[in-house]
DNA sequence: CGCTCATTCAACCGCACGGTTGAACGAGGA
DNA sequence: TCCTCGTTCAACCGTGCGGTTGAATGAGCG
């Protein structure tokens, strides 16, 4: 089995899977509903909702012959949750340099840059 | 010209892409630097930091004959806001659910569901 | 039951991607 | 200057992906 976050980078990848997500996260819509906008086949849209679902970005249930596609939310935390923690890193690294710049002042600085 | 969230979102669909993003949070490093822990050639990683430059995820520059390479931390940003709008969106919808299921307590239940 | 409509499965195609090896390039050090 | 070391360029290869068309599946309705 592949990796979760893999497999959500590459679904979102995807032009037109970043824009079913925008428009499922206003409504859910059936596979036909979803497709109407674009100018491909409905089974290249269904298999687009198969890799956003093997992501987990998506559901699909089933209400008579429609299988109205859903946005999972949660996913977006585990985005989020990977972004922040190499976010704060960086800023810590900063922070970090911006001690040494700022006592690098108080002394006669010594010239020894980037060791 | 290629959409740049396509280019992020695909770079970091790269597990070992993932990593290096990882390991130059921590501290800028070379190519040949980057490549040691993988079982790749040298020509791998460099192709794979293209792949991150080009999706502006990482600077190079050029100290000596060396080209450390830099993360750039401003596309954290870009990411943070595209999965942020979809997550205020969701939860919109949700609190509006909620305030219909809460009405719906108090008036004798009409029996439309899912209208 | 039999038709219909929404959706998916199957097979195929072109192309981009991640990998390789071999050669070229460019900045220092001897 | 010449050699070396770090890095990139170029050409090639196999695989996976997004697209297509055509057929199968499955639920509801007449």
């Amino acid at each position: 089995m592949e990796d979760r976050l893999t497999k959500v980078f590459a679904a979102l990848a995807d032009p037109t899977r970043r824009d079913m997500v925008a428009r499922l996260a206003a409504a859910d819509a059936t596979v036909n509903e979803l497709a109407e906008p674009y100018d491909v086949s409905v089974q290249a849209v269904s298999k687009h909702i198969r890799v956003l679902e093997d992501a987990g970005l998506v559901r699909r249930s089933r209400v008579a012959q429609r299988r109205p596609v859903h946005l999972e939310a949660e996913v977006f935390d585990l985005l989020t949750a990977w972004i922040e923690r190499y976010r704060r890193q960086v800023e810590a690294r900063y922070a970090r340099l911006d001690a040494l710049l700022a006592e690098e002042m108080t002394t006669p600085a010594t010239d020894e840059e980037t060791a």
